[in-house]
DNA sequence: GTCTATAGAGGGATAGAC
DNA sequence: GTCTATCCCTCTATAGAC
């Protein structure tokens, strides 16, 4: 037994249901998401869930402001360095924000589907407006193109960069792509998003 | 009570399922969504809905193959037309699918937090290889950029229209955005979204 | 802390009267 | 075709033994 294996089995009773939460929040969303399969997942006890969380209601919480952070805040500290143009930003962010996506491909339709059906749960947790309509990117972009509305190019540069993990069930579902053709074009969009990126500055 | 009025209430019982399932459904979701709530909306006797449609089911998979022909379908015949120029293609397509979107804002992220849900129910539904990947539009994307991979293109195309309807709940739960606002983006994406791919073809 | 058993509510579906 | 009443299963949550 490695060193991996032995920290997954030590993991705390809590911190077993929250790995497992993640898990089967992530793939079904919460409505579809029974207390049973969470405890399943987990190996434990179904009673043991309401024993440290109370309720399915309150261990989505923990899990949904978890992974909000994980979609937006992962960039929030690199679109607000004033020490970095918005070249370097784009670069950064671009390939960053793709490894982080690939490893989470799930993330952005979970977090953005369950917004959706629950807006108002989510108003606290999201503070958009420091985090990301008033970074520093945001500011830098602007300058660069005064004619143009911030946001457009904001959406264009988030949009290139989520949509293809959004779309990636379709192309599943139809058989019309292979899950390596899939990771080559994520591979490849490293260095085309910033191209594109840059073409919509000049 | 003028024509349209008298349209509505004159619609066969079966439609008023049908009409009730398709704002039920879109908004909350297959999961949350209870045939109380759809019975509700149409203003009929729950039990109706099993006498007309077996089951939840069977009436989810005729709301959502309609749904899904709206989504992919409705910029199939564009996309094929064999008398227009890439450059045309994209300009038609870019104002009709916002104006539809604009129309419609929740198709695009509950088709698609569906098809996630449950892929393999929708292999049948959607031909994805006839009517977008090998479109007579990915074709020309192609004959273009010959370097390039043209699913690259194409994510981007329709990533930029559909991207702003999947991100606005966020804006919306945060209210960082109007709606007004929301709307003027909108509009002024159905020539800005052109002018980029214009870009990105050069 | 962990288990079994079960309460209690909700929701899909149907029987049967009209 | 449409209604009321209700079945029955599933799911969340808790009581209570260990």
């Amino acid at each position: 037994m490695n060193e991996q294996e032995k920290a997954e089995v030590n993991l705390s009773t809590e911190e077993k249901f929250k790995e497992a939460a993640r898990i089967v929040f992530t793939k079904k969303g919460y409505a579809a998401t029974k207390t049973r399969d969470i405890a399943e997942q987990a190996g434990l006890n179904l009673a043991l869930l309401n024993y440290y969380f109370r309720s399915k209601e309150k261990l989505f919480e923990i899990i949904m402001i978890e992974k909000v952070q994980q979609l937006f805040a992962f960039i929030s500290p690199a679109l607000n360095d004033t020490n970095t143009s918005l070249e370097e930003k784009i670069d950064w962010v671009a390939v960053n924000y793709i490894e982080m996506l690939t490893k989470n491909p799930d993330l952005p339709i979970f977090v953005l589907s369950e917004i959706r059906t629950n807006p108002e749960r989510f108003a606290k947790i999201i503070q958009l407006n420091t985090f990301v309509l008033k970074s520093h990117f945001v500011k830098q972009l602007a300058e660069r193109k005064p004619g143009i509305n911030p946001v457009q190019l904001f959406l264009n540069f988030l949009g290139m960069l989520i949509f293809p993990f959004i779309a990636k069930p379709v192309f599943h579902s139809t058989s019309a792509m292979s899950d390596d053709m899939f990771n080559q074009l994520l591979e490849d969009r490293k260095t085309l998003v910033p191209k594109w990126m840059k073409l919509m500055l000049e």
